[in-house]
DNA sequence: GAAACGTGGTT
DNA sequence: TAACCAAGTTT
C-alpha cells in the first residue's frame, strides 16, 4: 500500500520540472517534428536495450523506411540483416509484420489506440501504452522497469519492485499517475526519464534526486533488497548464444550459406542443428537447397 | 507463472 | 571475472 502522506502533487511538480530541465531533449523520437511511426520504432527498438545502443540503428531505419509502407515493402530479411547487433531479432521480424499489419488493416498509419496497437506483433501492454502516450498524447498509465523502480523506493519504500508486475502494482502506477491530461502525459517520459538517469538500479544518485526528500525508500536510510532471487541468465553455451552466433553469419554473408560454414557456431553440432531448426521455424532464417541457408527473401 | 529470447556495457 | 542489467513480449 502507498504511504498517503505522501503529497502526490508535490511529487509530480518536482519530477516534471525535473524533466524539463535535465531530460534528455536530443533523443531524435523526442523531437517535435517525430512521427508516430518514429515512435513506435524507437519503443520496440527499446525493449530490453539501452538507448545508446538504440539511436543509430534507429536513424538508419527511418532514412531507410521512413514510413510503414516502406517497411512493409521491404524483404523481412533486410529488416533482420539492418537489426544488427541490437539483440532479439525477432522483434526486427515483428516490426516488419507490424508495419504489413498498418499498411493492410490502418491505411498505412500507427494506430492510434491502444487497443488496436496491442494487437499488433511484437506489442505487449509496455509498448502500446507508451506509443500511444508518447506518439498521440493519451494519458495511458505506462510502466516499464524504470517506472517500476522508481515507484517502488519512493512510495513503497523498497529498493527494488517485485520480480514481476502484478496488479497491486499497476493499481499504484495508476493511482500514481497526475488526473490531468498534460500532467500525465508528461509524467509518463519524466517518471522513466529519472529512472533511467538517476533512480537507477545501482548506484541511484540519491543527490540529484529531486524527491529525494519525499522519497521513502531515501527516508528510510535505504535498505537492502529483500525479496525472491532475481534470476540471471544464462549465457554461453546456451542457445541463444549459438542462435546469435548463426544469425552474426548469416547477416555479414550478404548471400546464402552452406551449413558447413554454420555447423561450428556453437561446441555441439547437434546443438547448431536444432538452433538452425529453431531459428526456420522462428522464420529468422530460410532453408534453401542442398542444405544452404539464408535471411528471409 | 516460468522460461526462452541477444547483446554488450558496467560493477 | 561473473553477475547484473537494460523503454518487454511471447509461449
Amino acid at each position: 500500500m502507498p504511504s498517503r502522506e505522501l503529497p502526490l502533487s508535490l511529487l509530480h511538480e518536482r519530477v516534471n520540472g525535473w524533466y524539463a530541465e535535465a531530460g534528455r531533449k536530443e533523443l531524435p523520437w523526442r523531437a517535435p517534428d517525430a512521427t508516430p511511426w518514429g515512435v513506435f520504432l524507437s519503443e520496440v527498438m527499446s525493449q530490453q536495450t539501452p538507448l545508446s545502443r538504440v539511436e543509430p540503428i534507429w536513424r538508419e531505419w527511418m532514412a531507410r523506411w521512413p514510413t510503414p509502407a516502406d517497411l512493409a515493402g521491404a524483404a523481412p530479411g533486410d529488416a533482420v540483416r539492418a537489426w544488427g547487433r541490437l539483440g532479439y531479432p525477432r522483434r526486427a521480424l515483428r516490426l516488419h509484420e507490424a508495419a504489413t499489419a498498418m499498411v493492410e488493416r490502418h491505411d498505412g498509419e500507427v494506430p492510434r489506440d491502444h487497443e488496436a496497437l496491442l494487437a499488433l506483433p511484437g506489442v505487449g501492454a509496455y509498448t502500446a501504452a507508451a506509443v500511444s502516450c508518447f506518439a498521440f498524447g493519451n494519458p495511458e498509465v505506462v510502466i516499464d522497469t524504470n517506472v517500476r523502480r522508481v515507484l517502488a523506493r519512493t512510495l513503497e519504500g523498497k529498493a527494488l519492485p517485485h520480480v514481476t508486475l502484478n496488479r497491486a502494482e499497476s493499481d499504484l502506477a495508476r493511482e500514481a499517475m497526475p488526473a490531468e491530461r498534460d500532467r500525465a502525459n508528461t509524467w509518463n517520459v519524466a517518471v522513466m526519464e529519472l529512472g533511467a538517469l538517476v533512480c537507477v538500479a545501482r548506484g541511484p544518485r540519491c543527490e540529484q534526486c529531486p524527491v529525494a526528500d519525499l522519497c521513502a525508500w531515501n527516508l528510510d536510510g535505504r535498505p537492502a533488497y529483500d525479496g525472491p532471487p532475481r534470476r540471471g541468465q544464462a549465457w554461453h553455451g546456451t542457445d541463444r548464444q549459438v542462435r546469435g552466433e548463426i544469425l552474426r553469419r548469416l547477416r555479414e554473408a550478404h548471400a546464402s550459406v552452406p551449413l558447413a560454414t554454420l555447423v561450428d557456431a556453437g561446441d555441439d553440432p547437434d546443438q547448431v542443428m536444432r538452433c538452425l531448426d529453431s531459428l526456420v521455424a522462428d522464420g529468422l532464417i530460410e532453408p534453401l537447397a542442398r542444405g544452404r541457408f539464408r535471411l528471409p527473401a
